[in-house]
DNA sequence: TAACACTATGTAATAATATAACATTTATAA
DNA sequence: TTATAAATGTTATATTATTACATAGTGTTA
């Protein structure tokens, strides 16, 4: 009768879950240390006690990190396993982040072979251009 | 008469040059100190001139930054049209990075459109797995 | 319950990565 | 040649992330 690794996503600690629901909430990728300076009125007062919560979410696939930013952003796409498998359409003005969801796309990463036939189990795909209301 | 932006590329500055034989000729993604330490008794003392000359090496597509180490390799893939598109395989043990040059992934993420029919002029991709070392 | 393993927390210090600001020099084009 | 753009040199500082060590909570199981 052990706890299941989907039921555990849900219990969040303190810390993760002050963090989550900060992400969670915003409209944009947010840095660790605008995290840390949002958080500081809730007790969290040091960096490190907002790496070890990101590294956590993004472990269980709560939140995903966006490379180019370093910033975090809540996942939004049932379909991204467990942060195994992320893609994002980045604006290069506005810096607005959306996570893409796309079957076909996940689909055809999820299968991509190298040249020596080898497939892969993660992958991070970052798209740059300029929304809609950029262009 | 004047010098096409594809001769340009090929003359590169003194810093430049110093900068990207040395990744060139590394066998590993090189990480911005660890260029400046191995290219001080060549006369570049700061940080700031490596960073210049490695920002100008991606633009010009010479180089590559693997987003998610913060490190950079040289380019070994004419089809990856300077810098905007480009994908590398990961090993999560050793952290041999490869450039992929797949025809048909190229396509795929050229042609491809999100939800609202946008297409992206510019990505970057990054497998994660194991190599045929490490497995 | 007691002992254990595991996860999370708190805190200080510091390492690693990257940029701002300003002065000067070199290369290129008109 | 003169204007312009590109590159360099230098100092200081900002931003991002980790090491090391001590403590506390949580769940398991003997």
């Amino acid at each position: 009768m052990g706890i299941s690794k989907i039921d555990k996503m849900q219990n969040l600690s303190k810390n993760q879950q002050i963090i989550f629901d900060l992400i969670d909430k915003s409209s944009e990728p947010l840095k660790a240390y605008t995290i840390l300076f949002n958080v500081q009125k809730k007790g969290i007062k040091a960096p490190l006690q907002v790496y070890r919560a990101l590294d956590k979410l993004v472990e269980i696939g709560k939140i995903h990190k966006i490379e180019s930013r370093n910033a975090f952003i809540a996942c939004h796409n049932s379909s991204c396993q467990v942060a195994k498998a992320t893609a994002f359409s980045i604006c290069e003005i506005c810096e607005k982040v959306t996570e893409i969801s796309s079957a076909g796309l996940s689909k055809y990463l999820a299968n991509f072979k190298d040249k020596d036939g080898m497939k892969y189990s993660k992958y991070n795909l970052e798209f740059f251009g300029l929304c809609k209301k950029c262009r």
